[in-house]
DNA sequence: ATTATTCCTATTACATTAGTAGTATATTAC
DNA sequence: GTAATATACTACTAATGTAATAGGAATAAT
C-alpha cells in the first residue's frame, strides 16, 4: 500500500504549477531541477495529467506547461485518480459480478469504508489549499 | 493502490477463525475450500500472521490454526499490518533523513493525512465487529 | 505404521514500476 | 529561413514485487 513515484512526483509537479499560476508557463526543466527528477519521466506524468485535461501545454521555445484551471478548482482526487488509477481497493467496488460472496460480503464494506474516507479527504483538498499550506509551513492552518 | 491478494485473502482467513474461536483448531484445508485459495498460498500467509502473534497452530492430525487472542481484541489495523506490511504511503513519513525537503514538505503532510485516516478506521474494527456485522449482513449496523 | 496436518524452502510466471533513449514536431527569436 | 528551445511520441530495459506452485520434512493422533 505505497504511493507510486508517479503520484508523488506528479503531485509535486503540479504543486510547482500551482504556485505557478497566473505566471508564463512552466518547463519541465525548471520542475525537474526544483524537485529533483528526470525530464523524461516527468514528460510521461505531464502527459497523463495533459490527457486528464488537468495540465495545458504550450510547445516550442518559451513553451512549457501551466494549470488548465486555477489551483482553487483542481481537487486532489483528480490529480490522484489519474496518476494512481481510479482508487480501487478491491476488484469488487468496480465489478459487481467480480466474486459471487459480493451480496453480504463483510470484507467489501469494509474496503469501502477504507476506501471512501481516503477519497473524501483528498475531494476536500485543492492545490491552491496546498500553496496556501506551504506559505505557512511554520504554522500550518491543519490539525492531523 | 489495490490491495495484495495477501491482505485480501489474509483477512478472510484470520475471519474465518473468528467464527471458529472457542472450537477445535480449523484446518486450512476447510479455510481453503469456503475462501476458495490454495492451500499452499494460505500457508505462507498463516506463517506472516503466526509469525506476527494473531495466531496459534496445532501441527498434526486434528491439527490447524486458532486466533491466539478473543476477536474482540484483534483489531484490523494488526492484520493489516502484519500482511500489507506497514502502512507507509510514502518513505519520509517513517525515514526523516529520506529527503532533505522533509521540514516543510506538503505534500508529507498530505500523505501523513490520509495515512492516518486509514489507520484510524482499522484501528477501531475489530474481528468480533466483522463477525457481527457478517450475521446480520441483511441490516447492517453501520453507514458508509 | 498410517494418516493428517503444519512447516520450510525453492522456483516460476507475470505484471508493474521507474526510468532511459531517440526521434519527431511545434514555436519563438534572430 | 535557420537555429534554438520545448514538448510529443514511441520503444526499450532493468529491477522489483506479487501470486502463486511444488516438494518434501516435521509433528501429532489413531
Amino acid at each position: 500500500m505505497k504511493l507510486s513515484t508517479r503520484t508523488r512526483y506528479g503531485i509535486r509537479a503540479v504543486l510547482e504549477l500551482a504556485e505557478n499560476h497566473g505566471n508564463r508557463p512552466l518547463q519541465l526543466k525548471i520542475i525537474a531541477q526544483r524537485q529533483d527528477i528526470s525530464v523524461k519521466y516527468l514528460e510521461q506524468l505531464m502527459a497523463i495529467l495533459k490527457s486528464a485535461g488537468l495540465v495545458r501545454s504550450i510547445r516550442g521555445s518559451k513553451g512549457g506547461y501551466i494549470l488548465a484551471k486555477a489551483p482553487g478548482q483542481i481537487r486532489l482526487n483528480e490529480v490522484f485518480n489519474c496518476l494512481e488509477g481510479p482508487l480501487t481497493t478491491v476488484e469488487c467496488l468496480e465489478d459487481e459480478d467480480y466474486c459471487a460472496r459480493t451480496a453480504d460480503c463483510v470484507t467489501k464494506q469494509l474496503w469501502a469504508q477504507v476506501q471512501y474516507a481516503i477519497i473524501n479527504i483528498l475531494q476536500s483538498i485543492t492545490l491552491q489549499d496546498l500553496v496556501n499550506r506551504t506559505k505557512n509551513s511554520r504554522k500550518p492552518d491543519y490539525q492531523i
